[in-house]
DNA sequence: CGATCATTGGATAGCGCTGTCCATCTACGG
DNA sequence: CCGTAGATGGACAGCGCTATCCAATGATCG
């Protein structure tokens, strides 16, 4: 090298300076900058197995909750050194599958990977592979190899709960076709528990098919107060058909919540300025990503945490719509 | 290999199928699916130096219009075959070059930069590496490589001529210290240059220091207008601060926008849902990001595309508050 | 003053692929 | 029946680093 010293010298610079005397040290760091010398982490990462890379799957980064997760995550990750391969599944078990064969063939140190479904051959490939892995999002009590989230069942308990306190008895649940299904079924399976152990009808279920992207909150109320005239409070999966659909009732001027109380699931900005403002659910997602990081890294240092499953909580943000 | 052939059929099975015969092709295949053999990408960037990976660094991913961004960058590089290696800047130049540099070193294919604001450094990395870069979302007349994204001083100057086409003469701006300068201070220098021409007042410039996350505009609203109490039109660099002003003015039953006009930059679902609703300035985020991926792409290709600066536009949606 | 040991640098051999060149095979015409 | 071209598979070297083992150096001690 133009150092004057061995290539190996160099090597020990960088990874592990303790094995070098504090004068070459100091020297090949400075000739090292001179020549703007940036080590070669693909060869560093074939010759030590170790990649400093983790794959991250989320169903979509345009998702600001996804977003705020990730950031979660890359708060505990990059200061660790640990860099972030991204991967969007669209929703989809098959796309999650090849990110995961992708990161895999980049022989990533670590993947996280956003929900607790997916295809038997993903599991097999991570299990086979030996990677630690993270279930981030739902509670996962039985993961693949570690997890953190909150329980969606306990969501719908509880937001019933909170309903039930306020003496309604008669429910609507809206969700959207197609994605982000195992949370939504299993807050209707919470909500459906609380309604038979008190004796109530089970909540009415309204599919919505249009993109979660559109304000279609109005119909869909319309068609339930029509349909179930006695419905009391009606709970909305996404959040701009919960706000489309307090729109449509003080346009139409139905009383919110004096007629039908509303809530939706996830905290948005939107939430808290329309008027009247909407009761929502708080996921804590900036935990979420944190927790997942943290696993990571404990997974990554060797370690096993005694707790392979971490529930995380969750905050019903009561305000004016219910 | 266990297929019966050598490591280099196996290799063009994969790289090259139009190299090897079909018999053997499907057979490979087979074997290799059956072993759930995952080829280390590794190893094939090291000896082929190409990496599939593209590096991207935004401020912050828990930022929806950075969320949007990325999300257009990768809904053009991932159906190509590349991955994406995220980074963090925390709109610090210090640390986005410590990305770059680690980037480098994973040997990414191309690196793509928010914004045009780097070290001198960090450009010289760049530059000596080689790598196409792509700078975005601030139009960059003058890139390191290549350049997308809309001309900040343009949406002064449009929003100058709007509030000047509806009788505005009295302009406060209301931008945050620290992050996001460049692109706060162009808009300023547009709404000056119209200010200037029109024989108007310049515009009094107001910075908060507080986190973007605090709803402190009603504090600003209270000084702007106890200090130069002509003030006809704020234009608020973030949206909550413009939201939170709005809700102040409210409450104080100021008229919004008769005695004072109100306008955002970069449009947020609580622009349209807070009553009055917020005039603001639409970024085209999505097309921002696949722009820029799309550019990538070019450059990846070996071609150099004829505009180096693509301008893209912005669209002011006319609301209530102003 | 020489033997012993910790410290520091070097030599060697891969990590698992791909680029380049070469060998083999089949098909075909002269 | 042989020569040639096109198609297909293989050999070899090397991408740039690190793990492992080994050599040289200086410090310490009997």
């Amino acid at each position: 090298m133009a150092a004057g010293v061995s290539t190996i010298t160099v090597s020990r610079c960088i990874s592990n300076p303790t094995r070098v005397s504090k004068k070459t040290l100091d020297h090949v760091l400075k000739v090292a900058a001179q020549l703007g010398y940036i080590p070669n982490r693909l060869a560093s990462s074939l010759a030590s197995a170790k990649s400093m890379v983790v794959g991250v799957v989320v169903p979509t980064i345009a998702n600001p909750i996804h977003g705020v997760i990730m950031q979660g995550v890359a708060d505990l990750l990059e200061p660790a050194g640990y860099q972030i391969l991204l991967g969007n599944s669209h929703f989809s078990k098959l796309n999650e599958m090849e990110l995961v064969r992708t990161f895999l063939g980049h022989r990533v140190d670590g993947i996280i990977l956003t929900g607790q479904d997916h295809t038997p051959e993903c599991v097999g490939m991570l299990v086979r592979s030996g990677t630690p892995v993270v279930e981030m999002f739902d509670y996962a009590p039985d993961p693949i190899d570690v997890s953190v989230g909150s329980s969606n069942f306990d969501v719908g308990t509880s937001l019933a709960q909170y309903m039930l306190a306020r003496g309604r008895k008669h429910f609507a649940y809206v969700s959207h076709t197609g994605r982000d299904d195992g949370r939504a079924a299993a807050r209707l399976d919470g909500l459906r528990a609380v309604c038979e152990s008190a004796g109530l009808s089970l909540p009415r279920h309204y599919e919505i098919t249009s993109d979660p992207g559109t304000p279609t909150g109005g119909e869909v109320l319309g068609t339930i107060l029509r349909e179930a005239p006695h419905t009391d409070a009606v709970l909305f999966a996404g959040h701009l058909v919960a706000v489309s659909a307090i729109q449509y009732a003080v346009d139409l001027r139905i009383d919110i919540p004096g007629r039908v109380a509303i809530a939706g699931f996830g905290d948005t900005s939107m939430a808290q300025w329309i008027k009247p403002s909407l009761t929502t659910v708080r996921y804590p997602n900036r935990e979420t990503g944190m927790e997942a990081g943290r696993l990571m890294l404990e997974r990554l240092a060797g370690r096993v945490p005694q707790q392979r499953a971490v529930r995380l909580g969750f905050e019903i943000l009561s305000r004016e719509s219910a």
